[in-house]
DNA sequence: AAGGCTATTATTAGCAT
DNA sequence: CATGCTAATAATAGCCT
């Protein structure tokens, strides 16, 4: 893709490997910016270059990614790398996808008798205490994130600050002169909604914005399953 | 760059977003395999959709390497998703860019006057008590770091397993260790309690072999000032 | 949905700054 | 270490299965 083609090969020169890593990793940057804009989605990179040297790109920002990813239903040992392969062998890719399926066919007859995905969990599944564990820790976080977001939207909802600050305009797109607004719904009911009452009937309520909704919901990252679809090299 | 130009701005048409979604998706993984390879780098992606579907890249590991993200010296606060605004907020992209030039200079002059980066922090560039207790937290990490690493160095001499060279460097590390362990205070607070001489010296051993070498070397990362150049759209 | 096929546009290798 | 230039390669929009 340059006045010469080059293999996909570590490149064994210090400087021109140096200015490809700074290139490419700019253009890497400006194709994630790209999907974010064209799609409506949101990325977070993390580079770790071969000196270990730490270089991020992120819409609409790295920490508050990796921490939805963290907190997601997928319980990552953050702190405790001893249990990370433990996760990886138990959930191998075949494994997700098959999951993934699963998880799709629960999606989408979660409409139809009213009920949620983690009702129709098939306990025979989980073939060991810890993956009981993790189940329940999971689903302890979930309502855990859930009341807190909610808490939060009625706050911001409450305090009319959303909008500014979810707008983070850099130079990526600046540069493509393109202009998108921050697809974030404020639930209409979260200013009012009884936030100390049942808890389950308030998860409801969002579950019913997420799951209806056909346009993009911060909340239904909240409830949405354990499952994620993953490559590696 | 297919048949027609598009503007990068977000695609209305549903089914056609989803196309341009998956085909980016997978040319944004491609493109970050590519430059793992070309430049031995590890990268991290993580990808929520628009329906809040996760989709994730990683090579080695995504897990892996959020780890070590949330490991490093940089205080990312997991579980406080409140708190990743704040930090996005004060340090935007410019600044942090800003930052990052600065600190390229420090680590150029490191070795001209024998001082450190953390020795020339002009600590009016922190404009609030949170920021000071980032950087506070930040420096007993990276001190915390230089410990385990020269309890490690030191293991690795008594045993035997490095070079000559590093025997003797072993045992200078061995003999500093409790000054390392000093409190650490931030000047700011109970009146500037500076480093002992002796922790100073035994970071310069440490520090030399990380700055002189010119091969990758894993103690580069522990001495590295806590900046992150991080793109945001 | 996912993948193949081109006409077209976008990215970039090498070089210079 | 990053950026501008240009020839040359690589990615992809639209269409099809």
């Amino acid at each position: 893709m340059g006045k010469r083609k080059i293999d996909i090969e570590r490149i064994d020169d210090k400087g021109k490997r140096q200015v490809t890593f700074s290139k490419r990793r700019n253009g890497l940057y400006q194709k994630a910016a790209d999907l974010c804009v064209l799609c409506g989605c949101q990325i977070a990179i993390v580079v770790f270059s071969g000196k270990e040297r730490l270089f991020t790109f992120g819409h609409p920002s790295v920490d508050g990614l990796i921490n939805h990813y963290c907190n997601s239903s997928i319980p990552m040992p953050v702190d405790n790398s001893r249990y990370a392969p433990l996760v990886s062998s138990i959930l191998d890719t075949k494994e997700k996808v098959k999951a993934e399926n699963i998880r799709k066919e629960r999606l989408m007859t979660v409409n139809e008798d009213g009920g949620f995905w983690w009702e129709r969990i098939n306990y025979d599944e989980y073939q060991s205490i810890v993956e009981l564990q993790r189940l329940e820790e999971s689903m302890k976080k979930l309502r855990n994130n859930a009341l807190r977001r909610m808490n939060e939207l009625a706050e911001l909802s409450r305090r009319s600050i959303m909008g500014a600050d979810y707008n983070n305009f850099g130079q990526c797109v600046k540069d493509r002169k393109a202009d998108v607004q921050a697809p974030l719904l404020l639930p209409s009911e979260a200013g009012t909604a009884p936030l100390d009452d049942n808890v389950d009937r308030t998860l409801a309520l969002v579950s019913e914005r997420s799951y209806h909704s056909d346009e993009d919901d911060d909340l239904t990252m909240l409830l949405t399953p354990p499952v994620d679809t993953s490559f590696s090299l």
